[in-house]
DNA sequence: CATAATGTTTAAGA
DNA sequence: GTCTTAAACATTAT
């Protein structure tokens, strides 16, 4: 699930943990945690988050002068802060224990995310080549960076290096409320349809914001809610296509988002 | 049982 | 250097 509104899910959910002790940090799977539970108790114990930031679809957490826990959730991802007598999630991977006994739990079924630590948030930014935030990218920004590709429209919004945040489903939905077509290239689309795609972009995120990532209750008319094998488009009522760009599997609808002749 | 699934990285070829 | 495709990672759900 983790796109952009997953991990802004996420996000205040670790505000709930800021400025608690912390007591101890027990890692599941060191598989799943990069760093180990030595380091991290080293590094941690005993200090509190004062500042938790999302950039994308990771989030970091920062200790007091010092280091900063790296998430990031893979396919399947979830952060839970919990209540000493709630029970432990079935996929829990690692666990940061609180001296008010709340644990904050980072979930992963599939194991395809991370744990580690960096101690320059910035420069472990750099390092992964994580661009601008797609609520905080401006429009000129992304219009000259457009234009300066000649992928696939969809590829390149997914594309964590040039905007980061957007993953395969909501990029879906912005191309389909955009009206725009997965496969179109950026250098055949109009500047126009650039600056609509931006606005949408932010649209659909501040959307899924207010409903806290929940899919279903998305507003009539958008893609997600019926984004399953069979569904028809929620504009023009025809069967929704399904096939598969860079390697994901891409839902739009033919008739509302115009073909791209070969 | 085979297949596909929200993400990223890496390799290889055009 | 740019772009594309495929495969790999680990595990669950259908």
């Amino acid at each position: 699930m983790p796109e952009l509104p997953e991990v802004e899910v996420y996000r205040k959910e670790a505000e709930k943990c800021k400025n608690s002790g912390i007591e101890s940090i027990i890692v599941k799977d060191v598989r799943f945690v990069k760093s180990s539970e030595n380091e991290l108790n080293k590094n941690f114990k005993g200090k509190h988050f004062e500042q938790v930031l999302r950039r994308g679809k990771y989030l970091f957490l920062s200790a007091e002068k010092g280091a900063s826990v790296v998430l990031h959730f893979g396919m399947t991802g979830d952060l839970r802060y919990l209540k000493e007598n709630e029970k432990e999630p079935k996929y829990t991977q690692c666990r940061f224990i609180f001296k008010n006994k709340h644990s904050l739990h980072v979930i992963s079924k599939r194991k395809l995310g991370y744990i580690e630590m960096t101690d320059d948030v910035e420069g472990y930014i750099r390092e992964k080549d994580l661009a601008t935030d797609a609520l905080e990218m401006n429009r000129n920004d992304f219009i000259s960076v457009l234009k300066s590709k000649k992928s696939m429209i969809k590829t390149v919004l997914t594309d964590q290096s040039i905007i980061s945040g957007i993953g395969n489903e909501y990029s879906d939905e912005i191309l389909y409320q955009a009206k725009v077509h997965p496969r179109e290239r950026t250098d055949r689309i109009s500047e126009k349809e650039m600056n609509k795609i931006y606005d949408l972009m932010h649209e659909v995120f501040k959307t899924a914001n207010e409903k806290n990532a929940d899919v279903s209750k998305l507003p009539d008319g958008y893609l997600l809610p019926v984004r399953k094998k069979g569904n028809n488009c929620p504009g023009c009522r025809g069967k929704l296509e399904i096939t598969k760009i860079s390697g994901r599997t891409t839902y739009y609808c033919p008739s509302c988002q115009k073909t791209p002749d070969k």
